[in-house]
This record gives structure tokens, C-alpha cells and sequence, in this order.
DNA sequence: TATCTAAGTGTAATTTCTACACAAAGATAA
DNA sequence: TTATCTTTGTGTAGAAATTACACTTAGATA
């Protein structure tokens, strides 16, 4: 560490993860921002994140963020894209390798943060002008989503472990902001052979209940490995 | 930048972009490395990259890595993936933020590069064991063009302005790993309707010569902007 | 002039996709 | 108790896309 020139490479750029956490509730698709206690930016609202510690790699970094802002473990998460404008940060040259999660949002537990952040969901639609560039953010954080969830089964990491098939294509269709055929979607996804039926239905609603089901995780892990390709 | 704690986060991490140049010729795949001639690995090959300078964004540093090492501008260069282990350089903490670039071989002409540092092409299957990570860098970019060639015009990247559909066709079967039927590739090549028949063929081939073919740009950029999917 | 090789072309069979309507379940209101 | 209301659950026929497949043509070489 001390004969190389490699060493002495600075000034160095600071680090941070950035994450877009998704929910979905009530028909709608959300993410989980912080209001900016401190400048820049005070008072707009931006994405969870933090500084890489020199012990993690970006990965464990925006899992711990995850966790600290929301109290959950072992959710999916992927990383999105890296950002490096010279000016991004008004503060100083700041890259940022953004991630984005998927949670069920009945297992969310609002955890108590740092008293300047506030945390609040979005839906989408209602999203505010962010700080920083977290907007571009967002935009790509959607695009990925949309693209991802016709050939990935990411879907289900949005919903409860049981679903039924009508919150699913409620899903599926609030994300790719198109309408779809009930009885196509459903042909489609009990094709894959990937859906287990719990043979229960819904109570306590004023109709026909619909049924019950989870997403064989196994079955698919073992299907993807021999080439198979999940496809809606 | 003299008050605030954010300006203190030390130590950071060195950042820097690899890039993995792919080039087409004689029915193979080929990717650009470097071999190593300090330590640590050296003698080992490796992506060419460098250190991102303080005044420009990570594009701007991949393109000109890229510009130092070909001498080609201009030419397709996309973001990959950004690389953070804790212990990926023996040298100390770098991340690095990885892109792939697609380039005509035709025009590739050798840089004067570093004394230090010897420029190869090799074919995809004869790579050797890479110095630091760059083998999964290799992988994940294998397969961000193998996903990436069927629903986007990127293969023309690697073709000479001037192509012909059988040249096209090699390049798919060698990316996808597939053979694909002849007619079936070129009816559906040319239902696209962004191919320009030049009306003239191959000389000098001992049997009926291929006609050239160009790429409509303009059309594709006219018509993804009115949501065409390009699709192979 | 014959031969060789790869390019260029169309069609029928199969598969996938799309559009579409009525019966069943289950709670609520009369 | 029965009628009503709302949403779930299901099959089929027509259209579109995909696949499989064989002969003719161009152009150089022997």
C-alpha cells in the first residue's frame, strides 16, 4: 500500500447506494421516500440511501439501508444502475450504485430512523419532484420493472405468500399499464405449472371469493436450471 | 464543502470503469484484452479500464478508455454492472463500474498504447483465466448481449456499415449459441422493414454472392419512438 | 461447358395468441 | 327464505405467428 502509485490515486470520488423500494397495496403500485432533513435539497423527498462502508460491498450496503429503513431481511433485491455526473451532488463528486427491492408491504414495519428523515410511501402516480437526480432514478427503476416482471417471477415478491390470481393480474397490469384478458392471464400462469392451489377462497367479501395460491419457488429454481423460461 | 460531515466520509473507495470490447470477424466472437505487466497479476490478461477522473461521469471515462486502447469513438458502449467486493483488488479498495462496448473490427486499428501493455483479440471460447473478477465481468457481459441481440438492433454494432443477411445470420447462431433456420431468419429480418437493399452482391466467391444490406437507423429511431419493438 | 457451392425463395402444418359469454359462489338486501 | 348483486372461474373457435422443409439461381472454378 505504500510503493504504489494505485494508492495515492486521489481525490477519490465519495460512494453511496441508493434503493427504490417497491410496494404494492390497495391496488397500487408504491415506493418508500425520505423527506431531506438537511441541505441540499431540504425538505424534497429522495430515495433511501448511504454511504459504502469500507467493509461491504454494494450489495450488503443496500441491504443494510433496506433494513434500517424498513426492518426486512431477505427481500428481493437487484442492482439497478450506477450514477456519476460530476455535478449530481452539489456537495462534492458523489457515484452512486442504485438498487432497487421488492417487499410485501403487509410485512412492512415503519422502523425508526435518523429524527431528521421522515418515511412515507408514494403511490407512483403521486411521486413528487425528487432531489438529486433520483428522478432519472426512478424512471429507470420502472422501466427495469416492467421489462423484468414478463420473463422473471419477481411479481410474487409484491404479494403476500398466498395470492389470488386477480390480485396478480392486478399486479401485473398496474405495471405494465395495460389491460389483460382474465381468462388468458389465468391460462397463462397456471401454464407454467408454478402456482401451488391452497383450495381455499377469500371470505368476508360480497361475491365469489376467489381462491388461494402460492408460487413454488423450488419448482422454479429447479425448472430454471434445466432452461426453462418463465413468461407472461 | 468545509462545514458538513458528508465532505470527511475517508477513506473511500478508488473508482474506476473496465470495459469488454466485443468484435466480430471471420465467424467468431472476439473480445479485446490486455495482458498485465505489473503486479498484481501480471502476465495475466484483463478488460483494459482505468481510474474515473474527477471531471468527467463514468461514460465519459469508459469512452475514452475505450477511445485510448481502439482509437474508435462514436462507436455502441453501454453500462454493464458495477463491481464492489471488499477484496477484488489485492491493491485495496476499488470499485468498478463495468461496460461493454460493440465495435466494427474493420475499423479497429492497434493504439500505441502503454509500453507496459500488450493489446489481443481473442475468440470467446479461447479467453484465458482473467486477472481480478474479470471472468464473472465476462459472463454477466455474455449474457447482456445474448439477452440484448433478440429485442434490440445492437448486432449491426458489429457488422461493417455493408452486410449481407447470411453474415447476420452467423452472428446471431454464434451469440445465441443456436442454429437458426435460413428462410425463417431472413423473412423475419426483413418484415422489420429496416434493412436497405444495396442491390448488389459478394465478388469474388466462388459461388453466388450474398447482397449487401444496411441497417435503416433513422427508420428504427422514427419507429421505437411510436413504440416499435424490434424483435429477432 | 459442366460442376460445385452457397444464396435466394414460398407454402403447408403446427402452435400460440386473441377474443369472447355464461354459470357458480357467496354475501347482502328485501 | 329468497332474490339480487358482484366477482370468480371456465372452454372454444378464429386469427396470427412460428416452424419445418426443397428446389432454383448466380457465379466462380475445373
Amino acid at each position: 500500500m505504500e510503493t504504489n502509485k494505485f494508492c495515492y490515486e486521489y481525490p477519490r470520488p465519495a460512494v453511496t447506494t441508493d434503493c427504490v423500494i417497491f410496494g404494492f397495496d390497495e391496488g397500487e403500485l408504491k415506493v418508500l421516500l425520505i423527506e431531506r432533513g438537511i441541505e441540499p435539497y431540504k425538505g424534497r423527498w429522495a430515495f433511501p440511501g448511504g454511504f459504502l462502508n469500507m467493509d461491504e460491498n454494494s450489495d450488503e450496503c443496500a441491504r443494510r439501508e433496506l433494513f434500517e429503513e424498513t426492518g426486512l431481511e431477505n427481500v428481493f433485491i437487484e442492482q439497478l444502475y450506477s450514477f456519476s455526473d460530476v455535478d449530481r451532488d452539489p456537495r462534492g463528486r458523489v457515484i452512486t450504485i442504485s438498487y432497487y427491492a421488492l417487499i410485501k408491504l403487509a410485512d412492512y414495519k415503519i422502523q425508526a430512523g435518523d429524527d431528521a428523515e421522515k418515511a412515507k410511501w408514494f403511490p407512483i402516480s403521486k411521486v413528487p419532484t425528487l432531489a438529486f437526480d433520483h428522478d432519472r432514478i426512478l424512471r429507470i427503476a420502472m422501466n427495469r420493472l416492467r421489462g423484468k416482471i414478463r420473463y422473471q417471477p419477481i411479481g410474487f415478491e409484491l404479494l403476500n405468500e398466498k395470492f389470488t390470481i386477480p390480485e396478480l393480474q392486478n399486479l401485473y397490469e398496474i405495471i405494465l399499464e395495460a389491460q389483460l384478458d382474465r381468462r388468458n392471464f389465468r391460462k397463462k400462469i397456471l401454464a407454467t405449472g408454478l402456482l401451488i392451489d391452497h383450495k381455499e377462497s377469500v371470505k368476508g367479501v360480497p361475491h365469489k371469493g376467489a381462491r388461494y395460491f402460492s408460487f413454488d419457488k423450488k419448482k422454479y429454481k429447479e425448472l430454471s436450471e434445466r432452461g426453462f423460461n418463465f413468461e407472461v
